[in-house]
RNA sequence: GCCCCCAUCGUCUAGUGGCCUAGGACACCACCCUUUCAAGGUGGCGGCACGGGUUCGAAUCCCGUUGGGGGUGCCA
């Protein structure tokens, strides 16, 4: 009888969605949906106080944001750690029983103490099972230790192949606290047996202590799941992800504006490479083809220019529609430098094209089109002073205002204007526009400049102008 | 200390003994296009860590060295 396969994604409640949990998270989903399996989220909280449900609820909106969904019929949970902690003591004491676990009553002192005298120089020495045959029984400050068999453990590893662990290596490892309460370790393993988890898909960083968890399913009777200990995501000093250094957190990747698409698609490229010559494909066509054992077995940089790089290539694939309502939220966010009520969608949707294909990030999009809904331009002074040097600027800009008093308001006409202006003192488009440009929009790069100038209107724009002469001279 | 993992352009990768004069993507550079900035097009720069084997033949298999990372808690 085939079982259904379950593949269980267990991220720790930290405040935060890790994108190396992201990009597991990913794997699982996809691995769950190529065998008609299931996907289960559990919440890794032996203890209680962890368990903070606005934490949980940014971890199941971020699966959501990544297509993850929650209502999806592959998808089980979330499921909390610390809600089985019975079951977690109750598997140890049955181990306790079988004599495949015994309590100890040392301390983390002691046990430093007595590897100083028998180990000598070694400074890091591991316990000694010492209590392993004391016929120590429960009690208060006793700690449960699991009795590590002789002989070595072999973790069949989909990634990684067949790795061999000599079990004398392996010090006989705490099960239960000297309060009673279980381990990580246990807790995962037996959430893992009770859940009828078959896959365990998740970052290298576990394997070293993989041989223990296989050695509690062994000494439970229940054969283990099958691992897959795919790559840590690192930063440039080659060091796994973490909060403290790197820019980790999902939520502010969606908050700049990647797209979830661009998203899973970058993730999918660290560790493994879709077929073809080209890494930006569907999400289809990785579900397709991803396998596990094609994951690469080497650390992988998390790049933040190419996956805006990805970024920037998903907005320009998105349609005009698509493309402004994805805008929205940054333009009609209070950080946008203008009042509210001066947004106008019907402006920014004539100016859309033109931001589409200059933005790596939405968040930039503000920026660029913020001199239509302002009353005055943001200016940037180092802008104004590099365009308005040339001593050719205030002339011609002054016969520029003087043609846009009379010509029609069309981009055309308003080109003409310029370039007529250009033809008089010699002087290319490219170059005579920057004082315009900044007097208008207060930057000296931005969209293309008569589309936005006919928008804006022949009096703002004249007022523009001139506020910018009144300012040079 | 001990254990485990890893090693192809700067980065992410393709590559599973001859198809490799090592392919693509991001980044970078140049040129074209151009209304600034982008986008687009064309081209360029750039890599199998090192040393030994095995083989007619090695980026690919084996051993060693070096270098990186991770684990080793009464954290998760």
């Amino acid at each position: 009888m085939a079982q259904t396969p379950r593949y269980r994604f267990a991220p720790s409640p930290t405040g935060y969605f890790h994108v190396g949990g992201a990009r597991t998270a990913l794997y699982n989903w996809i691995l769950a949906k190529q065998t008609s399996g299931v996907f289960v989220l559990r919440i890794e909280d032996t203890d209680d106080s962890r368990n903070n449900p606005q934490w949980t609820q940014g971890i199941v909106d971020a699966l959501a944001w990544l297509g993850i969904d929650g209502n999806d019929s592959h998808f089980e949970g979330p499921y909390f750690q610390s809600a089985n902690a019975a079951l977690h003591v109750e598997a140890a004491e049955k181990l306790f029983a079988q004599g495949k676990a015994y309590y100890c009553d040392l301390t983390t002192e002691d046990i430093q103490k007595r590897a100083k005298e028998l180990g000598g120089q070694n400074e890091r020495q591991g316990y000694d099972g010492y209590s392993r045959d004391r016929g120590l029984g429960p009690g208060p400050g006793r700690v449960l230790r699991f009795r590590v068999p002789s002989g070595a453990t072999i973790v069949q590893d989909q990634v990684r192949g067949s790795v061999e662990f000599d079990n004398a290596t392996i010090e006989d490892f705490v099960l239960l606290r000297g309060n009673g309460s279980p381990v990580f370790l246990l807790a995962n393993v037996v959430d893992d047996i009770t859940q009828c988890i078959t896959h365990v898909v998740r970052a290298e960083e576990h394997l070293p202590n993989t041989p223990k968890q296989q050695m509690i399913w062994d000494a439970l009777g229940i054969t283990p799941p099958s691992w897959a200990h795919v790559p840590v995501l690192v930063n440039e000093q080659r060091k796994k992800l973490s909060k403290r250094r790197d820019k980790v957190a999902v939520e502010q990747y969606r908050e700049e504006g990647i797209l979830a698409e661009a998203m899973k698609n970058y993730l999918m490229t660290l560790g493994w490479a879709p077929s073809g010559d080209t890494e930006i494909v569907s999400f289809e066509k990785i579900t397709d083809e991803f396998k596990l054992v094609s994951v690469n077995h080497s650390p992988a940089f998390f790049d933040i220019v190419k996956l805006q790089a990805f970024n920037a290539d998903y907005i320009r694939a998105l349609s005009l529609e698509e493309f402004i309502t994805a805008c929205q939220p940054w333009l009609m966010s209070d950080k946008a430098p203008w009042q509210a009520s001066e947004y106008d969608l019907k402006v920014f949707t004539e100016i859309a094209p033109l931001v589409q294909t200059r933005v790596q990030l939405l968040q930039e999009v503000p920026s660029m089109v913020d001199f239509l809904f302002c009353d005055s331009p943001i200016l940037d002074d180092a802008a104004f002073v590099k365009a308005f040097a040339p001593e050719w600027a205030v002339t011609t800009l002054i016969e520029i205002r003087d043609g846009f008093k009379v010509c029609e308001f069309t981009p055309d006409a308003l080109k003409a204007v310029v370039e007529s202006v250009g033809e008089k003192h010699s002087l290319k488009l490219g170059k005579l526009q920057a004082p315009l440009r900044v007097a208008i929009t207060g930057r000296s790069v931005g969209p293309p400049l008569f589309e936005p100038i006919a928008m804006l209107g022949r009096e703002a724009t004249l007022k523009r102008i001139d506020v910018a002469l009144a300012k040079k001279i």
